[in-house]
DNA sequence: AGCTGGATATATCGAGTCGATACATCGTGA
DNA sequence: TCACGATGTATCGACTCGATATATCCAGCT
């Protein structure tokens, strides 16, 4: 699936601009999706080329024009046959749990900064996740509330591990440093090479 | 993070072909890093062009040649600066659940599918996991005992999510299909294309 | 009055990644 | 013998990402 599908899928839901797709995104699909304009807007243009959605200007007091977007038959036709043809990917890219992979290559300060700035990310996108599931979970379908559960389950969980495991961690890394294998810290400030 | 760094840190733990990098990724990354042959061998190339690894041919009885890379000072050098100096990305694209907050305009025979491929799917991907951490835990870091450990637990916790509300989020669709809104499959037998 | 920062809005470019594919060698089992 | 699968290197097109450019308007500060 790419991002012609997940603006196909947006539009279903209403009619919008580029922009305001990227918002619906990032407000709804937080913990597992997300689409930058580089990908948004060339979607959009393929799409009205293709027929699947119709554009039109809308002028605003206050603020730019925009251009919004609305689905047509076809392109409804097109959503769903895309949605039943293609089978659902599920992929995790984390530089982060490389980072920890590497561990006993990194200073100890650096690591527990890396812990602490993901525990608080991880909190963030939770409680900013709650607010908006309290603001809007009676309108949603059982699908919306079902994906958007996973979401906060799974970032719960992942939290969770998080703080449980934060000081054994940075305990274990400590002492195994201290043991005598060289810390990257210290090949670094020796590296004059 | 790119591939390359992640080749540099992969080599850090011994010489490797760019076949064995992949394999090593996959059975070690596999909750959290990808990365195909189509990153793997330009990174590898660049690298030695910038001479952070050097690699040479390998005659095998048996099995075509191979050419192992090995890291050099410098290209340590740059693995612990690169680990220092990057912020940690972490982030989840999943189509899956796109696939589920989209559920309504799913056939119920297409969404039960699918939601009994991923349960198969993360059961499958555990086990392998559990295998090979009993396998290697005791030559293992804290780091990368704490990398796997996350991947296990928020596998586990996905897996169990997916178990617990299979069954209201097919009882739930299908009564909402019932009611008189159409499905995806019913405007897909009527489109006739 | 003027200036800055931030939200709204569209658009593009280069760098990097992904998936498929091509090619080649050798062992294993039908 | 012959197809298949594992090992191995390599590349190409399509797509995505992140940064950046441009522009308008409001709010708040000096």
């Amino acid at each position: 699936m790419d991002v012609k599908t997940l603006c196909l899928g947006v539009l279903s839901m209403g009619e919008r601009s580029g922009y305001e797709i990227k918002k619906t995104v990032e407000e709804s699909f937080h913990h597992f999706f997300r689409a930058g304009y580089g990908s948004i807007y060339p979607a959009l243009a393929e799409l009205e080329r293709a027929g699947h959605v119709a554009g039109r200007e809308v002028a605003q007091e206050g603020r730019p024009a925009k251009r919004v977007y609305g689905i047509t038959a076809t392109g409804r036709d097109l959503l769903g046959r895309t949605l039943v043809g293609e089978e659902p990917r599920h992929v995790v890219r984390s530089e982060f749990l490389v980072l920890m992979y590497f561990a006993h290559l990194l200073p100890a300060e650096r690591l527990a900064a890396v812990l602490d700035t993901m525990i608080a990310r991880f909190r963030d996108g939770l409680a900013a996740d709650l607010d908006h599931y309290a603001r809007t979970h009676d309108q949603l379908t059982a699908g919306q509330r079902f994906a958007l559960g996973y979401g906060r389950t799974v970032v719960a969980a992942a939290l969770d591990y998080l703080e449980r495991h934060r000081e054994t961690l940075l305990d274990e890394v400590t002492v195994s440093d201290a043991s005598g294998r060289p810390q990257a810290g210290d090949a670094l400030a020796a590296a004059g090479d």
